[in-house]
RNA sequence: GGGCGAUUAGCUCAGUUGGUUAGAGCGCUUCGUUUACACCGAAGAUGUCGGGGGUUCGAGUCCCUCAUCGCCCA
């Protein structure tokens, strides 16, 4: 059965070509990318997504840049690899899969387990793995599927322990007590990135903590103010300032200086504050001063209701504009009061268990939850006489991203990574343009972010993720504690570098041996020391050595990002010396979104400066963020969240990809209005904040009822599901559509296809116009796509094949298909741009151009211009088009323009006179002879794009009677009305024209006699600038005259 | 509070180093099915370039300022 190209359909089906194309590639090991070929590298690692669930636009926009690049680039020679995987991301994933259980069976983690919640969650993940792998297949993305990682898996962990090890022997990982923000909920700490602050209602307590033996002219309370009363209970210290006097007059002298400067409106604000700064001073500091003067003489307050003795300090934290000018210190509570809590030595409290409730330190108010113990404190302060007054005010409330719970600041053990030199490598490592990030305002963000070098904390109280590899042992007593260092000194396995131990002396035992703070059984019962062993390879028989030796291993696993950090050369193989590491590492570039620059990108970095000694990637581009019709950030937790399969079963792969990459632009979040296709009519139904989270949805039109994707009960389930799509795909859709129908109509043209070499002499205007245009394309879209400037790549090439190669080249071979002589010429032009602008297409939209070169390469599997060569079996693995830059002429092009304004000229008249398009005109060209020449070859072509007549053309032509007249640069057009003319719509438009010469006119005259003007602005615009004015001088009286003569009908 | 970005046609966005009276796609109006394509073709309408000030012969573009929105950091 031979292939004919009438049997195509006019529109593309996407549906059959995807299905039937990716199997192919990927059979055919496409995808596959190999050590030691002759060809140059070029790698990309994909940002891992992670499993807690599908992806969404926001993925699919990442892929798609990443596959365009990749595709590409393989075109033009390198070994491209792509490796694909995915993230553990661990709290993420944990916290997802536990709300699921708890949810459907009512159990917590610990009712399942460590082993059995830990395996739920693989089982989780394999699920998501499999479907965010799918997805990306589905979107076209040429991964190698071979080298499939997993941040958990056996070569990752490998790598994760090796790079563990390695920090801790370098003594760049501590142990530390760190107010971290604990999340009650999941029972683990996360880190700041994980925690959003949010402002709401709340209230301001006011209490009194009664003197200890108030001497005369003393208070006998001291009054303080707190947000969260029950952390009273923690309470180590009172603080009042040092030096309250100096702290108000710097203040006063602060605002002074901000009235001066501040603008009109604000000036009263700041007045009003400066007013009451100064009753402050009258009324609040001398009683301010006889506080810190009790401070300074040690004086103690009465912690009501644990009645504990705490002391009145001096430190700067107390803000005596503030309140009563005095602070409760709650050290194991508050991040503040635990940087003041270390100034002063001052013992750290915690009240807290781990799930939320209070513990023993709490007295009375022991195993409530916060909130009650909040109520109670309050109630009971109260009941005693000691709550002064409550008052409402806004305050800032943190929640912890994983769980939605608030976060609560919390004492606790955390394994830390020293940032220091880390941190310094990879903000140099950017700063001296070793990684370039694109667009380059995004290395601020980076560099300054570094520059805090703030320590990484490392722990995570979770199950799910890479348990660090550290036992531990307390030593009661020094004596213990020299036999194990002794014991651990001979152990060959250290000393062969298998293993590595620290010594953890506890901070607030030195503490308390220095100041006395804690004393006698509190500190006889504090050990003397811990020892920390860290074993490099997971080695079960070393790891029961230590055991028996009587150490434990650490339950906490790492961060997420530890194991991410390493995932440039992890995949690769690290810590093994693979060949593959050898070859493709530092990788060329990395795709990734804003929001993990920090988290990710310099983490990487550094761990890559760290293992590898090299940089992980040479280039970064940061692309922009999809948000959804209100200007949100897309995300499935927020519900807005869009599966790209929906799109691709509506538009197809290719348009998807398409759409997303012409809307890649360098400063612009992509917004992206959203409608659910209502199942049973069709009807578009816009996306709200209302309606997005929403289980089933009505359709205001048919009122039918359809599920969306958070659908969960049977019922729900069971209807029709409303798929959400947006019109924003539709310009890919109908780009794909033009060009099958392009590739089509020339197939359909390729009847007795001989291919032969194209001498240049035998080229038509056309031919070398298209060309010249090609060249242009192909120049601008390897530019932009090198610069990642998707979107104008996209644009060069939707432009050439839309308005150049469709509407007018193609336009013109029909002409020359109708003629036996100019047939081959044509067929072999026509082949070699379709061909060349398909492998140009083709990273952007892999199915289509593949299934087109497919059906071509049945009727042309030989082709070629200047030389005719086999083509590839797939265009996945056919060499970007060679094009000769000299193809650029800027001669033929204006000589194509002529034509072209020529041809529009008569389709305007045509239009603005209303004949009718079957009707053929008519027309005389007043020009001069190289015009005539020129358009005179281009006679055919105004037949059969205008159904125009030339019934003359030159300097002396005979005018029509009554005519329609358009002027062009050295050209008259006129149409010959014959009696067809409506006057009015001419009258009208010369009058519009008139109008419009008559401003430019005026412009242009004031801007010339601008004497400054003419003396300042360069030569060549004024000369321009004149040139425009004569023409439309000259243009205005052929108007006038003609509206004259039409007037007068 | 600090940083980054945005504000251009009804909608979504381009607009290189300042230089003709600002462009695209969708939508809208009119006309059209001559065998590639109606997911199409031809023609058309639509803008105080967020407001105000400044620099300049000349500002959508550079500077200042205000407003609104978004993101990151505290």
């Amino acid at each position: 059965m031979t292939f004919n190209p009438k049997d195509l359909p006019n529109r593309f089906d996407f549906v059959a070509a995807q299905q039937r194309i990716y199997p192919m590639w990927e059979e055919r090991g496409y995808f596959h990318a190999e050590v030691n070929s002759d060809k140059p590298p070029y790698t990309i690692v994909i940002p891992p997504p992670n499993v807690t669930g599908a992806l969404h636009l926001g993925h699919a926009l990442n892929n798609t840049l990443q596959d365009v690049l990749i595709r590409y680039k393989r075109m033009k020679g390198f070994e491209a690899l792509w490796v694909p995987g995915t993230d553990h991301a661990g709290i993420a994933t944990q916290a997802v899969v536990e709300r699921r259980i708890l949810e459907e069976e009512g159990l917590s983690r610990h009712d399942l387990g460590r082993e059995q919640m830990v395996q739920r969650i693989w089982k989780w993940k394999d699920q998501y793995e499999t479907r965010i792998l799918g997805q990306l297949k589905r979107m076209g993305s040429s991964c190698d599927w071979d080298r499939t990682r997993f941040t958990l898996d056996p070569m990752c962990a490998r790598a994760v322990r090796s790079t563990f090890f390695d920090l801790f022997s370098k003594n760049l990982i501590y142990k530390g007590k760190r107010l971290v923000n604990w999340d009650t909920f999941l029972q683990t700490a996360v880190s700041d990135d994980e925690v959003s602050h949010e402002t709401t209602q709340g209230h301001f307590w006011h209490f009194s903590y009664p003197v200890i033996d108030p001497q005369p002219g003393e208070p006998p309370v001291v009054t303080i103010a707190t947000t969260r009363p029950e952390t009273m209970l923690g309470d180590t210290a009172v603080a009042v300032h040092p030096d309250p006097e100096r702290a108000l007059d710097e203040l006063e002298t602060e605002l002074t200086e901000k009235l001066k400067t501040a603008p009109g409106k604000e000036k009263a604000e700041i007045q009003a504050e400066l007013d009451q700064l100064t009753e402050r001073r009258r009324t609040m500091l001398p009683q301010l001063i006889v506080l810190r003067d009790m401070a300074l003489a040690g004086r103690k307050l009465m912690l009501p209701l644990i009645e504990r003795e705490i002391p009145l300090i001096a430190d700067e934290w107390a803000k005596p504009e503030m309140g009563s000018g005095c602070v409760k210190i709650t050290p194991a509570h508050d991040p503040n009061d635990y940087e003041v809590g270390v100034r002063n030595e001052l013992p750290m409290i915690n009240i807290l268990n781990t799930d939320g409730t209070l513990n023993e330190n709490a007295a009375q108010y022991k195993g409530l939850k916060i909130y009650d113990a909040r109520d109670r404190v309050v109630a009971d302060l109260d009941a005693i006489g000691l709550l002064d007054k409550v008052e409402d005010r806004e305050i800032d409330l943190a929640h912890s991203d994983r769980s939605k719970t608030p976060i609560e600041p919390y004492l606790a053990d955390q394994w830390f990574i020293r940032m220091d030199d880390l941190a310094q490598s990879a903000m140099d490592a950017v700063t001296d343009g070793r990684v370039k990030i694109f667009p380059p305002r995004y290395a601020k963000g980076y560099v300054d972010w570094l520059s805090e070098k703030r320590d990484w904390p490392v722990s995570r109280q979770l199950w799910w993720g890479h348990q660090i590899p550290i036992w531990s042992q307390t030593c009661q007593l020094q004596e213990d504690h020299d036999k194990l260092i002794a014991t651990l000194d001979a152990d060959p396995e250290i000393a062969a570098g298998r293993a590595s131990y620290q010594i953890e002396r506890d901070v607030e035992r030195q503490a308390a041996e220095k100041t006395g703070v804690i004393q006698g059984a509190a500190r006889v019962g504090m050990p003397y020391s811990m020892i920390h062993v860290c074993i490099n390879e997971d080695d079960d028989a070393l790891a029961a050595k230590y055991e028996q030796l009587g150490f434990v291993r650490e339950e906490d696993v790492l961060d997420t990002w530890f194991s991410s950090a390493l995932w440039p050369h992890s995949t690769l193989g690290w810590p093994e010396q693979t060949p593959e590491l050898e070859y493709f590492y530092p990788t060329s570039t990395l795709i990734t979104s804003r929001d993990i620059i920090t988290l990710w990108v310099a983490r990487m970095v550094l761990a890559g400066l760290n293992n590898m000694g090299e940089i992980p990637f040479r280039e970064v581009f940061i692309h922009p963020t999809i948000l959804d019709g209100t200007g949100e950030r897309m995300s499935k937790s927020k519900g807005n969240g869009v599966d790209p399969l929906d799109v691709i079963e509506k538009f197809g792969a290719d348009s998807l990809r398409f759409g997303l990459a012409y809307l890649t632009t360098e400063t612009q979040d992509v917004r992206m209005p959203v409608q659910f296709e209502c199942p049973h009519c069709e009807a578009l139904i816009d996306q709200t904040k209302k309606n997005r989270m929403q289980h089933t949805i009505t359709c205001k039109k048919c009122s039918g009822v359809f599920s969306t994707q958070w659908a969960q009960s049977e019922a729900d389930q069971a209807l029709p599901r409303g798929s959400v799509v947006s019109e924003r795909f539709e310009i890919g859709r109908n780009f794909c559509n033009k060009l099958w129908n392009a590739a089509r109509f020339t197939m359909i043209n390729l009847e007795g296809f001989e291919p032969a070499p194209v001498a240049e002499a035998d080229l038509q205007l056309e031919d070398r116009w298209i060309l010249s245009r090609l060249a242009s394309a192909e120049e601008e879209m390897t530019r932009c796509l090198e610069a990642y400037r998707y979107a104008d790549a996209a644009r060069a090439l939707y432009d050439f094949a839309w308005d150049n190669f469709c509407s007018f080249y193609l336009e013109m071979t029909k002409e020359r298909f109708t003629n036996e002589a100019s047939r081959p010429l044509a067929q072999r032009v026509i082949t070699f741009v379709l061909d060349s602008l398909l492998r140009m297409l083709h990273p952007l939209i892999p199915f289509i151009t593949e299934e087109i070169w497919q059906s071509l390469g049945q009727l042309a599997p030989r082709r070629g211009l200047a030389e005719v060569t086999e083509v590839t079996d797939s265009i996945m693995i056919a060499e970007w088009p060679k094009i000769d830059p000299a193809w650029q002429d800027v001669k033929i092009e204006a000589q194509f323009a002529k034509f072209q304004e020529t041809l529009a000229s008569l389709r305007e008249i045509r239009s603005r006179q209303n004949i009718a398009p079957r009707e053929m005109i008519e027309f005389v060209i007043r020009c001069d002879v190289k015009t005539v020449e020129l358009l005179e070859s281009m006679e055919a072509y105004f037949a059969s794009m205008a159904n125009a007549r030339s019934v003359g053309w030159g300097e002396q032509v005979t005018i029509p009677e009554t005519n329609a007249r358009i002027d062009l640069p050295g050209m008259e057009v006129y149409v010959d009305l014959k009696d067809f003319i409506d006057i009015g719509a001419e009258i009208e438009r010369n009058e519009k024209q008139r109008e419009r010469l008559l401003g430019m006119i005026t412009g242009k005259e004031k801007k010339l006699s601008n004497a400054s003007f003419v003396e300042r602005a360069p030569a060549d615009v004024v000369a321009k600038e004149r040139e425009g004015l004569e023409n439309a001088q000259r243009e205005l009286q052929t108007v006038e005259a003609a509206l004259v003569k039409l007037q007068k009908k």
